[in-house]
DNA sequence: CAGTATCCTACGTGATACTG
DNA sequence: CAGTATCACGTAGGATACTG
């Protein structure tokens, strides 16, 4: 019995997973937001090689990284645009667990909007309008999409 | 060997998915924000019996979710306040499949505010003062957590 | 309905050696 | 430096039977 894929699915959520859910390829993403671009400083996280590079060439084939060869041995790994698109969920991640496993010395990263040098606000659900909604503030509703038949 | 735990990382990202990060744990969280509360249900989504019993026991030993008998023999498993939290990384999640990965038939599941109907803005990091930041527009910086010594 | 308990096995992981 | 290849091992996952 193989484990069951999430990718059949109908739910973007599953079939996100998929792609980035694996162990070790978040931790890659979030390496590379920080500008890691070489295989060696990838590896420095922890995991073996055989794993980082199966890891890169799934996030290669999906799109989200793209290889580029520097010198004909070395290449860099950057982030496409589709890949730069997960920022949101990294932050998302990084802010939650700032608040709820904090470092007692006080939070380890901090992001900030680069022209005005000022910490961006934390992540959450905003109105249209820009306000800050709260989870209990939000209803979920069926779209067109959401049957398979 | 034993694979490789991440809790030890001084990393908001590492140790969240430390615990959320195992496989099915997202979606049982998926399910739980949209009003799934019990044990049968949650297996719907297609997990095993001791996969599931294992996932809600973690859950519930990390203060994400609470476990409320209902009649002596029947539970239900509410998200806690800290697990409401996660709402904008299941939020950002989706978005990002919704985007990259959609249903030839159109969006799956729509986010409204509760009081206007209205669609919520996509998820996006924001400045303090309320503007959409690109990825590029965002700097990191190490705050005083960010070293281990 | 809500689990608990077993069993089996494929797969993911980690280590390491090797190559260009 | 950037991988590829191989190998051994543990365990996560899946199926299923059983219990209160």
């Amino acid at each position: 019995m193989k484990y069951k894929s999430f990718a059949h699915m109908n739910c973007s959520i599953a079939q996100t997973l998929e792609i980035i859910g694996e162990r070790w390829t978040l931790l890659i993403l979030r390496d590379a937001f920080r500008g890691v671009r070489r295989f060696e400083d990838f590896l420095q996280t922890g995991m073996s090689r055989n794993v980082l590079t199966e890891r890169l060439k799934n996030l290669v084939d999906q799109e989200i990284m793209d290889k580029q060869p520097i010198d004909g041995k070395s290449s860099e790994y950057l982030l496409t645009k589709k890949g730069l698109q997960l920022q949101p969920v990294l932050l998302s991640i990084t802010h939650w667990g700032d608040k709820h496993m904090a470092n007692p010395k006080g939070i380890r990263t901090i992001f900030v909007e680069k022209k005005t040098g000022k910490p961006i606000a934390p992540m959450s659900a905003y109105s249209n309008d820009g306000r800050a909604l709260k989870p209990n503030e939000i209803a979920i509703k069926a779209g067109p999409g959401s049957t398979t038949s």
